[in-house]
RNA sequence: UCCGCAGUAGCUCAGUGGUAGAGCAUUCGGCUGUUAACCGAACGGUCGUAGGUUCGAGUCCUACCUGCGGAGCCA
């Protein structure tokens, strides 16, 4: 009976095979200790000489590390392996010598391991990690399904761009100037106006000459956007949907948790609501302590956003900006026009921003002007005009940038590992 | 772009002006429950590149290249 690691409970103390590579291997005089690994899950081999006879414990002990095989052995139920079962070996098929495996058992570089990424995805760390992403993109699905959003896909190619250039790439679309899309929103209001509530999910890429733990230059975002939802209305959502998620990895993801050593009280905190503060109260907050280079009108850097977030043990909103910081859609708070009714989601432990979004202005010439103020072309932003001339409606949305969500929850430090193949600044390859 | 740190064996690192080292990986040997297994041996080097100082440079100086950490900007 051919099986998979994940299903072996479901055949104590039967014979199966399991078609499987060697993570690592240990042996004495007459016991061998085989890591396997599938793909669905991690289990320990053990082959007894005695039981086995000279010969395939002579092979056994000779197997180098990644070879792939077929493994054939009895589903015992053991409390000295911490994933509570192993395989009493019966047989080994081998199906490719794998010879001089780059990554050993030992310590690697990051540099070492990113050249190696095709291969590094291997391990199990890395495999706990895109575990928790694929939970958090189901999570995701699943949320918004049952909150009624459909979900649509904005374009990768597009000719104009939502806020400046400079951190565009830029293409050709024939014989057209064209940009990749740094994000979707403007198309996901056009989508939200047909559907009601949308969400997308789909890369973006930032031209951006960042390094930093928390900046890839090709990233997944989530950008839900919201017909007749108004900037408190939005906040709930977000709160809702984050602790969601927090909460699906926490009960599907148990074992990858642990692999990663992460903190599961931090996690289990997560729950809606989540505290907010404005911009002027957290401007207040950091003089208090001692950031006194920071005045009204400054952006708030990332030292900041840490400082805010330290003080709390769930994300944190962080309200009403001062408009000449924000991108040029984002609507008046109405009761004092210098801010903007908008938020940025600080994650705790220093993660930094995992949520941008805004209420959008719905009136056009309100629009018309701020896109006069900000130097866009208003022929560029003809469609997205339109959208506010025929049957305008209030509506909000905001985008969740996934790598940085998924390093929060898997508790790792760089965004570098929570994406099959980071693109970061110098790194295109592999 | 700016600030700081680093580059020595396939990998991770030590070596701070005087003979090029260790652990891991690989190969061989040993070991009955290992879990980054352990013990013994072998194999393994253009010390990032170029120039300079010095009797002598992995070590000091200059420039460049590459990477890492951070800032700005952002999710």
């Amino acid at each position: 009976m051919k099986i998979t690691i994940k299903e072996v409970s479901k055949y104590l103390n039967q014979e199966v095979v399991i078609g499987a590579w060697l993570a690592n291997k240990r042996s004495s005089g007459k016991i061998a200790f085989l890591q396997l690994r599938d793909g669905s899950g991690f289990m320990q081999g053990v082959v007894v000489k005695e039981e086995v006879g000279e010969e395939l414990f002579a092979r056994a002990k000779s197997l180098t590390q990644e070879t792939s095989m077929y493994v054939t052995g009895i589903v015992k139920s053991d409390d000295r392996s911490p994933f509570g079962y192993e395989l009493q070996v019966t047989n080994v098929e081998v199906i490719h010598e794998s010879v001089d495996y780059p990554i050993t058992p030992k310590a690697h570089g990051p540099e070492f391991l990113l050249d190696n990424r095709h291969l590094w995805l291997r391990s199990k760390r890395q495999h706990a990690v895109m575990k928790i992403r694929n939970e958090i993109i189901r999570a995701t699905y699943e949320f918004f399904n049952q909150e009624g959003f459909v979900k649509v896909d904005p374009p990768i190619l597009t000719g104009s761009a939502p806020e400046g250039t400079t951190e565009l790439f830029a293409t050709k679309y024939f014989d057209e100037d064209a940009f990749l899309s740094q994000s979707g929103q403007l198309y996901m209001e056009a989508t939200a106006m047909a559907l009601g509530k949308v969400f997308s999910f789909g890369p973006t890429f930032r031209a951006e000459k960042s390094k930093t733990r928390r900046h890839l230059i090709e990233f997944w975002m989530i950008e839900p956007e919201m017909a007749f939802y108004q900037h408190e209305d939005s906040l709930q959502v977000q709160e809702q949907y984050v602790s969601f998620i927090v909460q699906s990895v926490l009960k599907n993801c148990q074992l990858e948790l642990n692999t990663l050593g992460r903190d599961l009280t931090k996690l289990e905190q997560i729950q809606a609501p989540f505290p907010r503060i404005t911009y002027d109260e957290a401007l207040k907050f950091l003089h208090d302590k001692g950031f006194d280079d920071i005045k009204w009108g400054d952006d708030l850097g990332a030292p900041h956003e840490t400082a805010i977030a330290e003080s709390y043990d769930k994300p944190v909103f962080i309200t009403h900006y001062p408009t000449s910081l924000k991108p040029f859609y984002m609507q008046p708070d109405p009761e004092r026009e210098e801010v903007v009714l908008c938020a940025d989601l600080i994650a705790p432990e220093g993660y930094g921003e995992i949520i941008g979004g805004s209420e959008r202005i719905h009136d056009l010439a309100l629009m018309e002007q701020r896109i006069a103020e900000h130097g866009l072309s208003p022929e560029a932003y003809n469609w997205y005009l339109e959208l506010r001339k025929y049957g305008s409606v209030p509506h909000s949305g905001f985008g969740l940038g996934l790598e940085r969500t998924v390093a929060w929850i898997s508790g790792v430090d760089h965004v570098r590992e929570t994406i099959p193949f980071p693109r970061l600044l110098n790194r295109l390859y592999p």
